[in-house]
DNA sequence: GCTTGTGTGTTCGGATCTGTTCGTTTCTGT
DNA sequence: ACAGAAACGAACAGATCCGAACACACAAGC
């Protein structure tokens, strides 16, 4: 393998999983930490990607801001872990929709990595959902994406997201929300993305909602499902004992996620059997 | 094996592995790594690769994404240069389309850090494009994108980014092309990246193509574009002076930006005055 | 025959890259 | 706070690659 074979292959790895361990690389690639090491550093010479105590993290990426600081570490090994837990809802040669944020661009990551993938249709309206998916150079994955006006964090909503969406059909939808509230729904700040989220819901047999503990105590604006809506929604096991339990009186099927779990994220614990 | 056959056999390579060692051509071919290296230093002198140490890589893969600002620095002057030039066409206020590649990609880079950004309107059908419209966190700026199915380019293409298209209207559209066609027109691999591209032309008031000098010599499948219906075609000074007199008899206006203007990329030449 | 030119192989000193060692720094669990 | 583990990077040594120079083979032309 050459350097620059090395190196292409560190940033291919950074674009889709967002970070790189240098031990990793160094098994994967057949070569010598040191020499990771300084491929490592060359690369960040250029700016390419960040150095960090024990590898690499990306720049560009969506996820790069949050995997600074220690505490929002956390959050990622928690979304990770519902992603993980996620992937159990995806059948192979599914036509599944991926929504806009945070969560759900952790979702793809983890779905891109598994042998699910082969044969996925994607839809979605997150720009990086889409670029990634295609920077990972999937084999056998086609990928839509709705169009529309995009937004903040980088999801396309507005009439043209909903028309193009509204002729489509799939078998089932990934999102992220911003807030859930009890015993209303899910919500978003944004009315437009709100309107987006609801199409998408629409058009599928399945909804799954991907939402970390944290979302429990936001509010938002918008309403786009309610608690019935949701075939599962997936969150983490620090979801607080008496939210969990109101928060199953409205939705069917409620799945806590370990982040500490190896498997499919989702811990031995006594609440996760219903 | 005849010189010819070995230099094609290495481009292959390149074109299925991205990257080629030395060592491995030698043996694969069986002649002494001294020849290799004369084959590769000419076909490098030609353009058709890049050398590095231990071998080749690839000059059109993916590796000149990712690092624009390392290698390869006069192809992306060229394009640069191009890309200013073209900023000409931008006027306050506009709503303008932007197409998938890398030209239009420098392009919208360059309109990012003009002063002409504010209050654009830019629909693209390329979600490198979008991503980087949004992380400039531009103000003032509304991105529109299309929808389709995502090439291996990045580029939407398809019956959903042409219906799309199809319901916008814009002052100007700015699009790459895989080929310039003398005198059929410009053309590009992609048969839905070329309907896509149709669609935009349509909607537009005025059409800009953004070639380099080395778009002349490649020949594409299918045609999206006639020399006519160019408003102005931006290519750079290097552009030999018989195909400049050849492209001039079809397309209504032709600039040639020099790479080492500092100003818009278009130099003092005598050819540029009409 | 000889010459010339082209293409290829070999040799070899220098440049570049890579692996290992080892003392230091930084993390992490208790 | 502390000790053990892991990661780091400087420095050295070995491996690999590079390119210039020269030698050789072969074909074409005189």
């Amino acid at each position: 393998m050459i350097a620059s074979q090395r190196r292409l292959f560190i940033l291919n790895r950074l674009r889709t999983q967002g970070a790189v361990r240098i031990a990793d690389l160094s098994e994967e690639m057949g070569v010598s930490t040191m020499t990771v090491r300084r491929d490592i550093t060359e690369l960040a010479d250029q700016g390419m990607l960040r150095r960090v105590h024990g590898g690499a993290v990306s720049t560009s990426s969506l996820l790069a801001e949050p995997l600074f600081s220690v505490k929002s570490r956390m959050d990622v090994g928690f979304k990770d872990a519902i992603a993980r837990a996620a992937l159990r809802f995806v059948r192979p040669g599914d036509v599944i929709a991926i929504g806009g944020g945070t969560t759900t661009y952790v979702f793809a990551q983890r779905l891109l990595q598994s042998s699910k993938v082969e044969g996925l249709t994607i839809l979605t309206n997150s720009t990086p959902v889409a670029e990634l998916v295609q920077a990972s150079e999937a084999h056998g994955v086609e990928v839509i994406v709705t169009g529309g006006v995009v937004t903040r964090s980088n999801a396309l909503v507005g009439p043209i997201a909903d028309r193009v969406i509204g002729s489509l059909r799939v078998n089932s939808v990934f999102l992220g929300t911003h807030s859930v509230s009890l015993p209303r729904g899910f919500l978003t700040p944004n009315s437009l993305e709100a309107s987006t989220n609801a199409a998408l819901i629409s058009i599928s047999d399945k909804v799954y909602i991907l939402a970390d503990h944290s979302k429990w105590q936001n509010t938002s604006l918008s309403l786009f499902a309610s608690l019935r809506q949701a075939d599962a929604v997936i969150t983490d096991s620090a979801l607080p004992e008496d939210l969990v339990r109101r928060t199953r009186q409205g939705v069917r099927n409620l799945l806590l996620a370990d982040a500490d779990a190896s498997d499919d994220g989702v811990g031995d614990h006594p609440q996760n059997r219903k």
